[in-house]
RNA sequence: GGACUUGUAGCUCAGUUGGUUAGAGCGUUGCAUUCACAUUGCAAAGGUCAGAGGUUCGACUCCUCUCAAGUCCACCA
């Protein structure tokens, strides 16, 4: 044995071991399931990834105590993300998405993922992950495609779906509608405009909707402006006179501006929904590309940015702008992604009705059917659950799995509008039917397909319908351009990892492990999913951990030059000692501090584990025939160790059965280190190595509970321990805690 | 505005249902060491456990309030 544990030298090899001989499955024992949370299948391995390691931990553990544990990993597909990432090597290329037709760009995509994937689970494999590699899913694999088309298909037909004009978080610098999870809100100043408004005058931060402007409102309890309600009034704009009408809403708050709003239904969350009350018009003055259209006259064709500041110039000159305040903070929502402003429009949108579907999911976490670990996440999730609301599915971006919807070209032809490439690698841009009349075969128009966008004037009047297939009726079809929300898919995780026969047994599974931040965005909706499909819980104990951050408590982030790679610390002070940092003296839920010189310290541990092992087994063959002159101290010592030990194993697996890894492990660091090797084995050191055999017996079998007790944190030195002592052949994992 | 979390040694954090002298890692200081380990051992310095009040025989732990930091949700014309 070397004086000192070399983790470079060995953990290779171990690992290799490990696979070989197929370790990372049992058949034997009661099932313990984890389906691992899947990282993007580009993507390479990150500090926040190095938190795996807490289902590492579970499996190994409970392999340990006889179960039958099995780890699928898996990777995703990542939709928005992965396209994001893409088309930014494409504009280093001085290209975009719009120079390809949506299928090409789809098997770009693939083959660059199909490129970057693989690395990541090399990664894991590194720092030890036992998983069952061979049984990995992707979320584009085969049948990973059937159970979620058949899913939206089971929901069409039972009214859980539907396709609406909906007012969502546009990015037109992305180009796909943001759920409400994926915005970001900001404080920023912003010049707040004082407009002159027929007999009024009104605040506004956005002068360049009122083209869109369908009613002003006032609160119904206002004074000041009671006599207007329900009347029209006639207003001085940019395009000539116009009369609009005075609405009265509750929304309108009397202490803010003149307490005079304008209501622009089609650019504005909340006029959306006064709208919708009041029945208004619907004025679309954006188009998505983050343009003025043709309803404002000069102002066409503008960008937003550049609108606001010919709108504000031209109202100026007209004397239309009473005040402008220009220490207005308010909040502004952006994109998560990229930052920029983005701008509520109007978009046919696919959504989930979730009120029904979400009252099972209230009412097994309610119940504790499935639990959260720690606690306090329960309450979150439920917090979450009830003000959640109906899920917009759909995103007008490529990487991802198309909906299966297929509408009827002779029917909708006028309001089908696309995007495509012809054969001779024209982009054109405009309605279907304008293209048929041009001469060009639908054939063409379909090949080079970019994206489509079906109105609803009316809902009746849009002919479509749900099927994997092009129907083959003889009729014109044409699928949907747009795909699934990657937590659509994602969200089915627990129904397309398990194998059939295995859903008997090994389902519902036994421990949800993930980043708290990701709650509601999937593990709600995996809850949602497996209620909605299998009548069933997908999991029954939830454990959240948190960010990973530096020592400092910062988040790692590029611009402040803080990140940390895992794998360089890996290759400096072993797997053993990066794990166990990320565990030592971390609360569960809490953000995980990661600093070089904890590894470091974790290093020094491993280290002395190996040593401890040294020790004992340099001392195996020693001379048993000197008589030993303290005997009876000796056997009181060692009375006091085997006391000891059993105390410490029974807090051990309380802690480890409760979650309390931390706890663990801080207890069995403190009794190998600072009880047995400090007291205990000082006490008895001139007795073994004058041959107290029953003493260094004593303290060879303590040693190994003890390297059994530490395996699922650090693996790897464990492995090497166990191998000194039983033989090359052995392994601790064939053993039983 | 609603909810949640945190505030303990210089730094990062443990402290399981309230029970003697409040702990760890790293850092600091002193001593030891041909001995399994200097990636070591022994020892020391360092905390009015954010503040105030309450419950209790007893509070870092339970309750209320205040202050500070952070997170999530909603809203912001």
């Amino acid at each position: 044995m070397e004086p000192k544990y070399n983790p470079l030298q060995l953990e290779e090899k171990l690992y290799q071991e490990w696979e070989k001989k197929s370790l990372s499955s049992v058949n034997k024992g009661t099932p313990f399931t984890i389906l691992m949370p899947p990282p993007n299948a580009n993507a390479s391995l990150h500090a926040g990834h190095g938190m795996y390691t807490m289902e590492d931990i579970m499996i190994r553990y409970k392999r340990l105590r006889g179960f039958a544990s099995l780890w699928i990993p898996g990777t995703d597909h990542a939709g928005f993300e992965t396209q994001f990432v893409y088309e930014k090597h494409l504009s280093k290329k001085d290209k975009s998405r719009f120079d390809f037709s949506r299928q090409d760009l789809y098997n770009d995509i693939h083959q660059f993922v199909k490129d970057n994937s693989g690395l990541i689970y090399s990664q894991f494999k590194r720092l030890g992950f036992l998983a069952d590699w061979k049984r990995s899913v992707f979320t584009l694999d085969e049948h990973v495609l059937k159970t979620v088309l058949e899913t939206f298909t089971k929901m069409e037909k039972e009214g859980y779906i539907y396709k609406d004009e909906y007012i969502v978080n546009y990015c037109t610098h992305d180009g796909t509608s943001l759920s409400e999870l994926e915005t970001v809100h900001v404080e920023r100043k912003d010049p707040l405009y004082y407009l002159k408004y027929g007999p009024f005058i009104l605040a506004t931060v956005r002068p360049e909707t009122k083209f869109g402007d369908t009613a002003v409102a006032v609160h119904p309890k206002d004074k000041r402006y009671k006599k207007w309600i329900g009347k029209e009034i006639e207003v001085e704009g940019l395009l000539g006179k116009f009369k609009i009408k005075v609405i009265a809403d509750e929304m309108v708050d009397m202490k803010f501006g003149t307490g005079v709003v304008k209501i622009t239904p089609a650019h504005d969350p909340n006029d959306f929904e006064a709208g919708k009350r009041h029945g208004l018009e619907v004025k679309k003055i954006i188009n998505i590309d983050g343009r003025l259209n043709e309803l404002t006259g000069p102002y066409a064709g503008l960008k937003v940015k550049q609108a606001r500041e010919k709108v504000v110039e031209d109202l100026k000159k007209k004397g239309l702008i009473e005040k402008i305040d220009e220490n207005y903070i308010h909040s502004v929502t952006v994109c998560y992604k990229c930052g920029r402003d983005l701008e509520p429009t109007i978009i046919p949108n696919w959504f989930i009705k979730v009120k029904e579907l979400k009252k099972p999911v209230i009412d097994v976490i309610n119940k504790e059917k499935i639990k959260f670990f720690p606690k306090r996440f329960k309450k979150q999730i439920l917090q979450w659950l009830e003000v959640m609301h109906d899920w917009p599915i759909s995103r007008q971006i490529v990487w991802g799995i198309r909906i299966p919807v297929w509408y009827l070209v002779n029917d909708n032809e006028n309001k089908i509008w696309l995007s495509f490439i012809d054969r001779k690698g024209q982009f054109k841009k405009g309605t279907i039917s304008q293209y048929l009349g041009e001469g060009y075969q639908l054939d063409e128009i379909k090949e080079g397909l970019q994206q489509m966008t079906v109105p609803i004037y009316k809902k009746e009047s849009v002919k479509y319908i749900v099927s994997v297939n092009e129907p083959k009726d003889g009729q014109n079809w044409i699928q949907e351009t747009d795909t699934f929300d990657t937590w659509f898919s994602s969200g089915q995780w627990p129904l397309v990892t398990l194998k059939k026969e295995e859903y008997k047994t090994r389902f519902p599974t036994d421990v949800m492990g993930t980043l708290s931040d990701i709650l509601p965005f999937w593990v709600s909706r995996m809850i949602m999913f497996s209620l909605y499909v299998k009548k069933e819980i997908p999991f029954k104990d939830v454990y959240l951990w948190s960010k990973v951050v530096d020592s400092k408590g910062q988040k790692m982030s590029k611009s402040k030059g803080n990140v940390i790679n895992p794998i360089d610390l890996v290759n400096k002070y072993g797997a053993d000692a990066f794990r166990a940092s990320l565990i030592f003296g971390t609360s569960p839920g809490g953000n995980v501090p990661l600093a070089e010189e904890k590894v470091i310290g974790m290093r020094n541990f491993t280290n002395k584990i190996w040593n401890i092992g040294r020790f004992i087994f340099m001392n195996k063959n020693s001379n048993d025939k000197i008589q030993m002159t303290n005997q009876a101290q000796n056997s009181k010592t060692l009375n006091d160790l085997t006391k000891e030990f059993k105390e410490e194993k029974k807090k051990y697996l309380k802690s480890m059965d409760g979650y309390r890894f931390s706890q663990a492990l801080g207890m069995v660091y403190e009794f190998i280190w600072h009880r047995f090797a400090d007291y205990y084995i000082e006490q008895l050191k001139d007795g073994v190595i004058n041959g107290n055999i029953e003493a260094r017996k004593t303290l060879e079998a303590v040693y190994l509970e003890n390297l059994k007790m530490l395996h699922p944190f650090i693996p790897f030195v464990t492995e090497a321990g166990w191998k000194v002592f039983k033989g090359k052949d052995s392994s601790i994992l064939n053993e039983k805690l």
